[in-house]
DNA sequence: ATGGCTGAGCTACTCAGA
C-alpha cells in the first residue's frame, strides 16, 4: 500500500495538478494539507470520479486537512487536540492493514513566525499539546503513523543554508527540541531511518529561483511507531509535482507499507 | 534575500505562508 502526503497550498487552486499526480502514481491514500477551503467547496466529485473517498476538515481562507482514499477509513476524527485558535489542522482515522489497525494522524503544524509574535507562542503551545496527546496514545495503540507538513526542519542538513534559519520558527533550537521530544516517545523519522546523510528537500520557497537552485528543506515528514516501522518498505520524496505549472511549494512524500 | 511569489476573500488590498 502506498500513503502519500502533500501540502497542496489550495485544493482548488491545484486541482489539476492534484488529478495529474494521483493518476500517475495511484497512492491508496493521499494527505493533503493546506487545503485552504471549508468542506463544502472541497472538489469531491472529481476524486470520486476517480475512485477516491474524501474526509475533509476544512476552514475558510487557511489551513485545512483532508485525506483522499481508495479505501475506508475508520473512525475519523477532527478533534485530536483542542486547537488553541480553534484552526483545522489535525485530521485523523484508522485504517485495516492484514490484522493490524493502523491511527494515521494527518498533521498541519503552524508556521510560527515570526518569533517576536504570538504566532510563535501559538506553535509552541500546539506541539506541547500535540506531544500529550500522542503519548497518551502510545500507551495504548502501538500502531501509529504521523505525517503531514510539521514545519520543523529537524537537522542542520535539512535545510540549504542552517545559518539564515536560527532564529527562524521552523528551525530554532527550541522547536527542534520539541520534534525530539516527539520522536523520543517510540517514534521514528522514517526519511532518515532509510537515508542516513542524503540531503533533499520536501519545500522550495515561491520566490527568486529557490526551485531552481534547490534552495530548499526538509520540513515534511513521516513518523513511525516501531511497530509500524517494520512494515514500512521505502520511502520517497516525489519532487515531479514541484517541477510542473502552478505547482504547490511543497512536493509529495510517500511511503510503501506493506 | 525576514519577503522579490502565490492564494483566499473580495473586487482594493490585506493577511498568511516558510
Amino acid at each position: 500500500m502506498r500513503i502519500s502526503s502533500w501540502n497542496v497550498n489550495s485544493v482548488r487552486a491545484r486541482l489539476e495538478n492534484i488529478l495529474d499526480y494521483l493518476k500517475k502514481e495511484k497512492p491508496e491514500i493521499l494527505m493533503l494539507q493546506e487545503i485552504k477551503a471549508q468542506e463544502i467547496n472541497f472538489p469531491k466529485e472529481s476524486f470520486e470520479k476517480i475512485g477516491y473517498k474524501n474526509y475533509v476538515f476544512g476552514q475558510k481562507s487557511y489551513n485545512g486537512v483532508a485525506f483522499l482514499s481508495k479505501v475506508d477509513i475508520s473512525n475519523v476524527n477532527t478533534k485530536f487536540i483542542n486547537d488553541p485558535l480553534g484552526q483545522a489542522r489535525i485530521i485523523c482515522g484508522s485504517i485495516s492493514l492484514k490484522e493490524k489497525e493502523i491511527l494515521l494522524i494527518n498533521i498541519y503544524v503552524p508556521n510560527g513566525n515570526p518569533i517576536e509574535s504570538e504566532k510563535y507562542n501559538y506553535k509552541k503551545k500546539w506541539l506541547n499539546l500535540f506531544t500529550n496527546k500522542i503519548a497518551e496514545i502510545l500507551n495504548k495503540n502501538k500502531n501509529i503513523i504521523i505525517s503531514g507538513d510539521f514545519n520543523i526542519i529537524p537537522e542542520e542538513i535539512d535545510v540549504y543554508d542552517y545559518k539564515r534559519y536560527e532564529n527562524d520558527a521552523l528551525y530554532k533550537i527550541e522547536i527542534r527540541k520539541k520534534f525530539r521530544e516527539l520522536i523520543n516517545l517510540g517514534l521514528t523519522d522514517v526519511y532518515r531511518y532509510f537515508f542516513k546523510d542524503k540531503i533533499e528537500y520536501t519545500f522550495w520557497d515561491y520566490f527568486a529561483g529557490s526551485w531552481q537552485k534547490n534552495y530548499g528543506m526538509r520540513i515534511d515528514h513521516f513518523l513511525a511507531s516501531n511497530n509500524v516501522l517494520r512494515d514500512i518498505k521505502s520511502i520517497k520524496i516525489n519532487k515531479t509535482p514541484r517541477g510542473k505549472l502552478k505547482p504547490s511549494d511543497h512536493t509529495p512524500i510517500e511511503i510503501n507499507i506493506t
